[in-house]
DNA sequence: AATGAATGAGCATTCATTCAT
DNA sequence: TATGAATGAATGCTCATTCAT
């Protein structure tokens, strides 16, 4: 956590802890004021060094919004992984990917702002990031749907990929209008209404 | 001696061929380059005029992107509301409106991708849009689906503003990944698919 | 006064109502906004008249200028020289001239800031107008005072050209201050107070 | 590691080089192409510097015009209040002014041309200009002159302030002619020139 | 590794000037 | 003559990136 450990940290702590640093500066930028308009030097004033400092670690801003992906989805799906191990239904899965998800980033406001909308202020990145991230997060939901519907939970005349598709698109219209919302409200507890909808429609009658 | 022509109407039509000229140029500009990678100088050269000729009809980048939303938003209001007069039931209305929704995008790629991804990759941008037409068109949703569970048709159990936001959640992530998908395929037959999940979702059993 | 006389006016005269338009304009505009900072658009605008049209009569800013110049020139040394016709003595002379330049310069508050001011911005001005009038007018001070030692009026070890420069100077601050202040009071009586120190110094004792 | 090098004088010394390599440069501009004429890059060329460079020093043309202005008001007074305070006779020490504002101009051509010409080629300017530091000079000679007074030097009949200005008028036109000229003559003796002239009409009889 | 002064390419914007009407 | 829409050259300014220290 300290920024300049005495303890027994190794070298490459110290070049973490930088790294770390610059990330978590670029989130609270670009969050504040957008991407495009985020300059280096904002970053590093942001994170308490040289802007040159900054090339050191990273290639431009492009690699740095990248990393925040990266880093955030990885910690994401990590977590995600552990959780959803021990449930069986189908439907418990969908239920906590639900709540993962908007806990996640509910529980993050400036991480959010920057997964809802400085990620896709431009086709280049969407294009970039559906590959690395949002297309295997979406496949592992129209899974869950599928291995639903083989059990016979879930009604089979619904392509999971749609289904997907509608769970997902609900989720993060929740977060975007959570990030955009003058009101200050908890967002995990939006998992549970759309999933009241989205069972219902998706559930064997 | 005239300030204006003989004949005023061809005087607008010029006024607004080139004002028309420049929105059309930009759509295209943006959806290809983006919108914070777009140059003026793109947008005057798609168009076929001077640089400085975009300056007599819009302030700015800014301006041009607020004017291709309210164009967008205007044809598309005024074309639901005729269409939406003559439906009754609120299960009708919504699919109508679901329909259009993806009609209407799907009909035309690069302003749907201005509308996906370019006037989103800021939060102003996202406020600003937010209060001039989005809240609106979520509010005709919500409205509707409240009319449907005062009508008997949708389960009372369902906040309105929720269903609202899942049914547009859903129609947008259609859209998004339409737009990024490589396959080409028509969009609007989605809306079918949407409604059947979400009807059997908030509709009473 | 009228900007399109119904009455006989010639062409001729409807020209150089125009012409006299933009320059009544020009010296508006000039001593509000500053030469560098006036646009031919503020110009035309505040004559009434379209951008293009200024280019009708002058070639740009430069020559209006110096039309300004020219004409006010023009104005002054004509009435000057009728007023000092009658003069015999060279104090009266010094003294009639002294008048006039307060005079003519604080009954046309905006024409003297075009005068003190504007027409001072650069060097190359400074020199063309040097050259084409202020030179003129300095020699007919000098002479004066000339024609004054040689007539025994005043003391002979000072010289003439340096003398002038002294009458001017001291005339030209007045009229800087006179500008540059913001109480508003009569500037020809400053003319009294010059010369007071000036006949002073130069006078036969 | 340290922000500030070990050595804290050279520093300092580099960032002062820099900021006055730009200084002496705009002068140099300045007074080559006039104010209005000179481009950012004219002047960064002039210094030997990339054009952006200077804009780590200066906000703009207009600051670089006021720190020209401060840099050498600040030398003259500081320079003059030395010189006269050993002086006593109201007379000794206008002729003190008089020598030294001649002598300093004279010794740096760009700059008075600095002085007498871009520094009034704005209303604007001249108002700030003046309420900076030439208020200020002016009233250290209309000072001196009513201290001449009291002490029984000078002439009570005449306002101090009305004299000031004639001196201050004089001399200026001194410094104005002596750019314009063609021809190349030392400016600092036409100070007692004026000063003959000047005394003459203010001093007791 | 870290710094931050310096760089200079890149772009938005203005505005004098033209010319078809 | 008069117009004013259109032009596009000109330039101030920003900011990502480099590199000597």
């Amino acid at each position: 956590m300290s920024r300049s450990p005495r303890n027994g940290a190794s070298a490459r702590a110290v070049v973490t802890d930088k790294r770390e640093a610059i990330l978590r500066a670029a989130v609270n930028v670009f969050a504040r004021k957008g991407f495009f308009n985020s300059k280096i030097s904002d970053i590093a004033g942001e994170a308490g060094i040289a802007d040159g400092t900054v090339y050191l670690y990273f290639k431009g801003k492009d690699e740095i919004l990248h990393s925040i992906f990266d880093r955030a989805m990885e910690a994401f799906i990590g977590e995600g992984k552990k959780e959803l191990d021990g449930l069986r239904s189908a439907e418990d899965r969908l239920r906590r990917i639900a709540e993962l998800h908007l806990e996640r980033l509910g529980a993050d406001r400036d991480l959010a702002i920057v997964f809802q909308v400085e990620l896709r202020g431009s086709t280049k990145f969407m294009q970039e990031f559906s590959a690395a991230g949002f297309a295997e997060y979406l496949d592992l939901i129209r899974q869950t749907i599928d291995d639903g519907q083989r059990a016979g939970e879930f009604r089979r005349d619904i392509k999971p990929i749609v289904a997907a598709k509608i769970l997902y698109g609900s989720l993060d219209e929740m977060v975007t209008n959570w990030i955009l919302s003058e009101r200050s409200y908890p967002l995990a507890p939006m998992a549970g209404e759309v999933l009241k909808v989205f069972f219902g429609g998706v559930k064997q009658g």
